[in-house]
DNA sequence: CCGTAAATGTCGTCG
DNA sequence: CGACGACGTTTACGG
């Protein structure tokens, strides 16, 4: 990993055309050719950046300025015109192990799988992941009344409540199913959602995961 | 902002958990208290950051090692546990004058504003970001057969297609307007939008940028 | 400050 | 390899 810190103008023509004129940045060049510009603010996203895989050359320009040219098969072209070098060290890190992560959404999903009475009293479980034509339905549900087809979503916005719509709709055409009603279960429910869903006829219901984490392994809240 | 190359351990605890086991890696600390944890590839994406607003303090663990610690005042956590410093460099960077970006969606929509027989022969502009109770209607369009309302998109996907549907349903409510037609307009249409679109009567069109531009601009193409 | 839509989104997964 | 959906999406913009 080489660092740069320099004074430098950085043009982007791709999917895009993009133009940082002559500032002072961190110039950042990865082991596997990828480059990305960063300034002093906003952690995550770079000024700039070109995705491996992409070749590096350097030049030298007119003025006797270095060039940067990064290339990618793409047809992307990103150009760092450096008028001034503050600082460049290169770095050998090693492999990195990988990180562990563990989900949400697939978690809360599983939960509400087995404390389904949490979606309504008297519902029962049916199959995780229902399989249809147009995708999975994260959970089919059943109660003496009929069947409930459930969208999961950490946060639920407009497109939940359309995702779930088609899926109903097609639920519904199975006359063996039909009425099926629908749940969008969700930490979060949006307002445009909850509009959308009300007048749709789906309800929301909001998840308090914690809470049901808890229920699933009591031991935990003891430490 | 300062760059440190260290063997470090670091873990995230808020809206999900995870670890990264040690390795070096190099950790940016920026002006705004932001901070991210790069590997040696993937040039857009940390390991691991802090978006601002967050604060880092800096602590001793108990065999000596540095721990930096960082929370947002959403809850969430960052803890870097410091077992080795390879280098450690801070640098004043100074304002960033911020990037001027070409081609993107809104520069398509004012292309479109201004050449609409390309989404139609004898369509002419009525307004640009029609208002409307659910939001602005991209492009607002009439021909002799009556209004037609234009969704723009790079990429259209169904949200898109589902986007203006809503506006339609809303448009065709209002009898001085309806009956409203409704045109995708995106340089890319997926399948899946293109055959939703069709099943609700909604034209789909594959616009081309740079011709839409070379015909803005017609000198543009001598350089 | 909240809500909404765009993004050079990027990244995994599955057909 | 392309389509599709999730993401600790992040980021910008408007009420």
């Amino acid at each position: 990993m080489r660092l740069l810190i320099a004074r430098c103008r950085v043009d982007y023509a791709g999917r895009l055309a993009a133009v940082l004129p002559e500032a002072v940045r961190l110039i950042l060049i990865k082991a596997d050719g990828s480059v990305c510009v960063h300034a002093d603010d906003r952690a995550y996203k770079p000024l700039n950046w070109m995705n491996p895989p992409c070749t590096l050359r350097e030049e030298a320009g007119p003025a006797g300025e270095r060039i940067l040219r990064v290339d990618s098969p793409r047809g992307e072209g990103l150009t760092i015109t450096v008028s001034e070098v503050l600082h460049d060290s290169s770095h050998d890190l090693g492999v990195e192990p990988g990180s562990t992560k563990d989900g949400v959404e697939a978690e809360l999903q599983r939960l509400l799988a087995e404390q389904p009475e949490v979606l309504g009293a008297g519902l029962r479980l049916i199959r995780r992941e229902h399989p249809t034509a147009i995708g999975p339905v994260d959970l089919l549900l059943r109660d003496a009344v009929g069947v409930v087809a459930v969208e999961v979503k950490r946060h639920a916005g407009i497109d939940g409540v359309e995702q779930l719509t088609r899926y109903l709709e097609l639920l519904n055409r199975d006359p063996i199913l039909a009425p099926v009603r629908g749940v969008l279960a969700a930490q979060q429910v949006r307002p445009q959602a909850r509009t959308l869903a009300g007048e749709r006829g789906i309800a929301c219901i909001v998840v308090d995961y914690a809470a049901l984490r808890d229920a699933d392994e009591p031991g935990d809240r003891l430490f």
